[in-house]
DNA sequence: TCCTGTGAACTCATTCACAGCC
DNA sequence: GGCTGTGAATGAGTTCACAGGA
């Protein structure tokens, strides 16, 4: 341990160094030495400014007039992100998504890795999802604390996810990604991030609605007197 | 009608708009008449003052000193994110995911309805999943067609994510849902969302990184010379 | 010259505090 | 008194523009 980072990481920007990790994955796999903040920023979407910034979090990443170096800023990006560490995961809620879950390569590729599956009906116990038992959610407890699980992903239905989210709490789990449509509400030290996927759709439905029925271009074309509401 | 929305809606807002109207659901359910905006907003998991300035954009919508008609409210929320009207979606990508998605109780009870579910795989083609077959991914153009689909839903493999999202948008789709790890470009007046699920889990392993190596409650405690990299 | 690193400006979002109405 | 509606203040995040080193 040389040195903890003095500087504060925005969370937004936690976020896209990830982004950036995984361009920089399929940059290294396309035989690139070095890639300039330009191009990196591209491919991940966002301002190539934004990028150098985020990066500059991290102390200097660069070669100024060159670029990055791809395998060095994969270590760096790594090493902050904690990606070196594998990760073990306990899933509750066995359910399509929960089963999506598990099985998502894009998980296991980034060294998370699903020690536990749980679920409350006895049909889906015993089943093997991506060479994991699913076991009865009782041993939630048990299992958390025999495999050291950081991580619970809850794929429950909205009803109960507040409940397992206070067992996972209670069994030492600080870090919790919610698909419940619910707001968890949980101690402080604990972590929650909670993905919507209606509230996604929604979102589209919205801004396409204002598309078609909303003022198109320019503001509304008020006729003749003003303040009148017709 | 009367007269259009000259207030502009930001997107943050939108977004919590929808979680109120399933929280108004549930107080619907329950029997509620009226609620206040300190109950509405712990229930969502967000601040009242925040709640009451999302709302506002819509114009007043409560009664002072009472609170918020919950089947007035309901009505306001669902009129202004266009939920009265269905939306036709397709779904291109039948792995897991996809099928999950397609499955998702939360999308249909939303007035989202899947009217098209497409793959490459032709071992997939004519699986049924949640009352609609699956058809091989070539006739994508003549589903939007044939639907009139405006919202196109994207879990195929990264690499052919990006010449789906072109054909989405060539056949007339306007409103992508992007699952796949990549960042898509589209022309200007389409919008598209992004869903990445393995960041979520990347930052939720940051955070817990932080809080366990990080400076705990106070600054670092450097040992020596300071700027000595490694 | 090229491209990084970063202060400063700016835009967007959240929170506060209170006026206004029931 | 209670609670909504909203301008003002604060804060977070993004973009700009340029200084600084290869």
């Amino acid at each position: 341990m040389t040195q903890s980072r003095p500087r504060i990481v925005p969370e937004a920007t936690v976020a896209r160094l990830a982004v950036y990790l995984r361009v920089l994955a399929g940059l290294a796999d396309g035989g690139r030495s070095h890639v300039s903040s330009g191009e990196l920023a591209a491919a991940a979407g966002v301002n190539p400014a934004g990028l150098r910034k985020d990066l500059s979090y991290l102390g200097p990443c660069g070669v100024r007039g060159v670029g990055y170096s791809v395998a060095g800023l994969q270590e760096r990006l790594s090493a902050a992100l904690g990606v070196e560490r594998s990760r073990a995961c306990v899933l509750v809620g066995m359910g399509r998504l929960g089963a999506a879950l598990a099985d998502y390569a894009g998980f296991a590729s980034r060294g998370f890795e699903f020690v536990g599956l749980l679920d409350a009906d006895p049909a889906r116990v015993g089943d093997r999802v991506s060479g994991c038992t699913v076991r009865p959610v009782e041993e939630l407890e048990s299992v958390v604390a025999g495999t050291q699980a950081s991580i619970g992903v809850i794929t429950t239905p909205a009803e109960v996810a507040q409940s397992v989210c206070d067992r996972l709490v209670a069994a030492g789990v600080r870090s919790i990604l919610n698909f419940a449509p619910v707001a968890l509400s949980v101690p402080a030290g604990v972590d929650v991030r909670k993905v919507d996927l209606s509230v996604e759709l929604q979102v589209l439905a919205f801004l396409d609605q204002q598309r078609d029925g909303g003022p198109p271009p320019v503001v509304v074309p008020v006729p003749a007197g003003a303040g009148g509401a017709r």
